[in-house]
DNA sequence: CTGCATGTACTAATAGTACAAGTACAATAT
DNA sequence: ATATTGTACTTGTACTATTAGTACATGCAG
């Protein structure tokens, strides 16, 4: 498996990791089972903090993607190939654009939709992340 | 027509002052032809910066509730009521719930929403702002 | 028991962004 | 000339997200 890190991409690191994972494991490069290497491990052959290798497991976990078993470290989830079919990512994208699309239409203003974006998750917050 | 504008609230003053000058319109206080006060004069009176009140300006000029006709001033535009929707707001902030609470239902934490929130706004961006 | 590796939680530093303010400018009437 | 219109550019501040540094609980190996 070979991860690829561009630290001076918008996209965040984390973000990046998790994508690379849930493209090997759909590609067929991890499969189910397989260990994957320590927070730390991973963190130092990409030169990364540990914290933002763990951020990524953190919601591939979530995700039921891969699987912490504590001190006997992390594995690719016995369903994670069905967890990774639809890229929640691509879902959030997409729906999100839709719904954008249709608001610039009504002629609300950039400015106003990220204003209410911003009121609506401030006020109502999901717990976790 | 009065406006009222409260600096310590969480919405920022210059969509205060489009709120207000919408429902303006919207209630009849002021009509297609009206003058609006200079940038600088109704930043005076309210304490305001005169860039904060052109920002909201430009805004309204941007929704067609206004028109800026340069040294001359501005004013209401001929349209104005049928382009000043009040309830923009409410349907762009209802529309957003609506869509946010159905990707969270489907596992997506706030940080990926906000994230991809982020790049449909960079990416694909409105003329204007 | 000691030492080491696992994931995790908490806190601090940094970068990016939005709002608002200060200044300066082009255009035009008086 | 002077004043007034809207506008552009730059700066300071506050807030948020990302990332890094440190410390901790758990459990294996010797």
């Amino acid at each position: 498996m070979e991860l690829i890190i561009n630290t001076t991409d918008s996209v965040p690191v984390f973000s990046q990791l998790i994508d690379q994972i849930k493209n090997a494991v759909t590609n067929g490069d991890l499969s189910p089972g397989d260990a994957l290497p320590s927070v730390r491990q991973l963190a130092n052959d990409l030169n990364l903090n540990h914290n933002t290798v763990a951020k990524a497991y953190k919601h591939l976990i979530r995700d039921s993607v891969i699987q912490a078993k504590g001190y006997r470290g992390t594995f690719i989830h016995i369903d994670a190939k069905l967890n990774c079919n639809f890229d929640l990512n691509t879902v959030v994208t997409f729906k999100l654009s839709e719904t954008i699309q249709i608001l610039r239409q009504t002629g609300a203003t950039d400015s106003e939709i990220r204003i209410a974006f911003g009121n609506i998750m401030k006020i109502q917050q999901n717990s976790g992340e």
